[in-house]
DNA sequence: GAGCACTGC
């Protein structure tokens, strides 16, 4: 059984929604955005999670792993580390590790923690991050970093030896890193039984991390006898500091969700008092299609609703545009941001008193049987429409409308989403577990076990790539190159057998292309302008060849932000591609690959990828409609995805099947080569 | 004719 806490009279500031229509309860009702002179130590102390202090260092003492249940604002993410601190458990060299699941949530707590113990960041708390390692070996005792960068750590040190405490946090998202940190700590525990750990969880994932952690191989007497801390987690619950948020449901299931965001938000912007709104959709079409509806309403003169500032917010917008998400509300305006999940947990929104949740989101799904991931809109969990509803609650009390009705909420809705672990393809975790050592894939402790016909799948990539051998063992040299770098598999590869074909550069090149979500900027209403802009730099060898082509350019231009936005090159994207492509060089140097470039030869570069991704081999189905392939490997049907240059060059030569020659369509169309 | 969100020595 797990230990709940409960100290003094505090109660758990989480009610179950199910009883209720509010989801969170306040304790704290001061403003935190601190106007006049307030010492660090006194702001601390107003964090709630200042009261479970000595509850927490007693727990951490006297368990092995302790779960803090805490939501948003409670502060446990800046004060845990500094509470082990100065409980003494980076005494003797020893170092307490934080680790998030993302890189900014990274470098912002460190530094508001160097700050808050006024020190240097980088001297005495640290942060590392793929591309940024700000520690000092010698100096560094509470040091933040991103669970990718902990589990490459443990490529060298398994045990991870030199930290005392390891706090994961915000767990319950369930990410792949996650999980398999998850599951190897567990393992480093029965080998370090003076190891600490804190997850940091929401409720509803605590109690299944819980029973994770508490259940093993029978050792539970010996603990008594050696004084070792209690194997069975204990479970702390610290309130948060948001206001309460009013849950409100539809009556009737709405039959067209996007009509009713765009009614809700008009009917909040007539009704109720200034506040800005977030409403929760699906993707870029979505957002589009809404920003577009609310800006015609707000514009249609029957409405007092000059008042109202709509703007889109999803990932692929391009920097200036979300930038624009930040600026403050001017007075007797009210701001309408629509966006997709990166404001559910990546990006915080400060002034937000409505929100609009749809009820659904874009997940992505593996299919192991066609070896194909889909992007799918399905419904949320409760976990996530909790997350979603205390978006509202950060500055005053605020309003929830969930476009879905409470008997779905109740009745129909899961409590928490499939983890990423069961809807991914599984090879570049399975190679991970394999430079740890751990060999039996099926047999190790996973958190939530994945398809047994996606580990067969990943196993199967993996021995056709030569990475793993008969024994399913990761083969040497090979094996453990494609697992020191930091890619996916299949371009590890590809990377690894340019060296012979004398034409890394350009494969190390487009490999930092491939690992950049896009190069293309998309502005709403450009598309032809877009395609016109791939033209410019089209090669008929396909989209490995074109990235090469933009990167040339782009060196030519002199990185030059300008010529970006002219070719509809993202620049932000151009600049990570560089510093990705310095890592790889890098790397490739140290595992003894030339670097060498084949000019013009393109043929090599064609081999190259071949070697890494020939699993995708297909053929085009003759006479088929729509351009239809099959895979060589299943006879599975695929297509040319729409964004592919290969399919802008399609549409544009079935007017103009003469011009075989590029360069003699780029003269018919009128695009120069270089602009 | 379409890209939820992340991560990595």
């Amino acid at each position: 059984m797990s230990l709940f806490w409960k100290p003094g009279s505090e109660r758990p500031c989480i009610l179950d929604d199910e009883e209720g229509g509010i989801l969170f309860f306040a304790t704290a009702s001061s403003s935190s955005s601190g106007y006049g002179y307030k010492s660090i130590e006194k702001q601390r102390q107003r964090l709630p999670v200042y009261k479970y202090r000595t509850a927490i260092l007693y727990l951490v003492e006297t368990h092995a792993t302790t779960i803090i249940v805490g939501e948003t604002g409670s502060g446990k993410t800046t004060q845990i580390p500094q509470f082990l601190k100065e409980a003494g458990w980076a005494d003797g060299g020893r170092v307490i590790a934080c680790t998030q699941p993302r890189r900014l949530a990274v470098q912002a707590v460190a530094s508001r923690v160097a700050e808050e113990m006024g020190v240097k960041l980088g001297e005495e708390v640290g942060y590392t991050i793929r591309f940024e390692d700000v520690t000092n070996p010698d100096a560094t005792r509470v040091k933040f970093l991103t669970d990718g960068v902990l589990l490459r750590e443990m490529m060298d040190d398994p045990l991870l030896t030199k930290y005392s405490v390891i706090m994961v946090d915000e767990a319950h998202e369930r990410s792949l890193s996650t999980d398999i940190l998850l599951g190897l700590l567990k393992k480093i525990q029965r080998c370090r039984p003076e190891l600490r750990l804190i997850i940091s969880s929401a409720t509803i994932e605590a109690k299944k991390i819980s029973a994770f952690f508490g259940t093993r191989k029978r050792h539970q007497k010996k603990e008594i006898e050696e004084q070792r801390p209690k194997l069975d987690p204990a479970i702390l619950s610290v309130e948060g500091r948001g206001y309460n948020v009013e849950i409100h449901y539809v009556r009737e299931p709405v039959p067209d969700y996007l009509q009713a965001s765009v009614s809700t938000v008009m009917l909040i912007h007539d009704q109720e008092p200034m506040g800005d709104i977030l409403v929760f959709l699906t993707g870029q079409d979505d957002i589009d299609a809404a920003v577009q509806l609310l800006t015609e309403e707000a514009q249609s003169h029957r409405r007092n609703s000059s008042g109202l500032i709509v703007l889109p917010l999803y990932s692929g917008l391009p920097r200036s545009e979300q930038d624009l998400i930040f600026s403050p509300t001017p007075r007797n305006k009210r701001k309408v941001v629509i966006s997709t999940n990166i404001a559910e947990t990546s990006l915080t929104l400060e002034g937000i008193v409505y929100v609009v949740d749809s009820g659904f989101s874009k997940q992505r799904f593996y299919n192991p049987i066609s070896d194909l991931e889909n992007l799918i809109v399905a419904p949320i969990s409760k976990a996530s429409a909790r997350q979603r509803a205390g978006r509202a609650g950060r500055v005053r009390p605020g309003k929830c409308y969930r476009l879905y009705t409470e008997d779905y909420f109740l009745n129909e809705m899961s409590n928490e989403g499939v983890p990423e672990m069961q809807r991914s393809n599984l090879v570049s975790s399975v190679i991970q577990l394999k430079a740890l050592g751990i060999d039996n894939i099926l047999g190790f402790d996973w958190l939530a076990s994945p398809l047994p016909e996606a580990m067969i799948r990943a196993l199967e990539v993996l021995y056709s790539l030569g990475v793993i051998d008969d024994d399913a063992k990761l083969t040497s040299p090979v094996g453990f190159q494609v697992a020191e770098i930091p890619l996916e598999p299949m371009i590890s590869k590809m990377i690894l057998s340019s060296n012979q074909l004398g034409c890394s550069e350009e494969i190390i090149t487009i490999s930092a292309i491939l690992s950049v979500q896009s190069i293309w900027v998309s502005v709403r209403g450009s598309q032809k302008d877009l395609d016109e802009a791939k033209l410019r730099f089209a090669a008929a060898e396909g989209d490995h060849v074109t990235y090469l082509n933009v990167y040339k350019g782009f060196l030519q231009s002199g990185k030059s932000s300008q010529w970006c936005h002219r070719n509809f090159i993202n620049y932000h994207a151009m600049k990570k591609v560089m510093e990705t492509r310095e890592q790889l060089r890098r790397i490739s140097l140290r595992l003894g690959i030339v670097l060498k470039s084949c000019d013009r030869d393109m043929e090599v570069v064609r081999k190259a990828v071949t070697a890494g991704f020939f699993a995708n081999a297909c053929r085009l189905e003759p006479y088929s409609e729509g351009g239809m392939y099959k895979t060589v490997r299943s006879s599975q049907a695929v297509y040319i995805h729409p964004s592919s240059v290969l399919l802008v060059l399609r549409n544009l030569t079935s007017d103009c099947i003469q011009f075989i020659n590029l360069e003699s369509l780029r003269e018919y169309l009128g695009i120069d080569r270089t602009s």
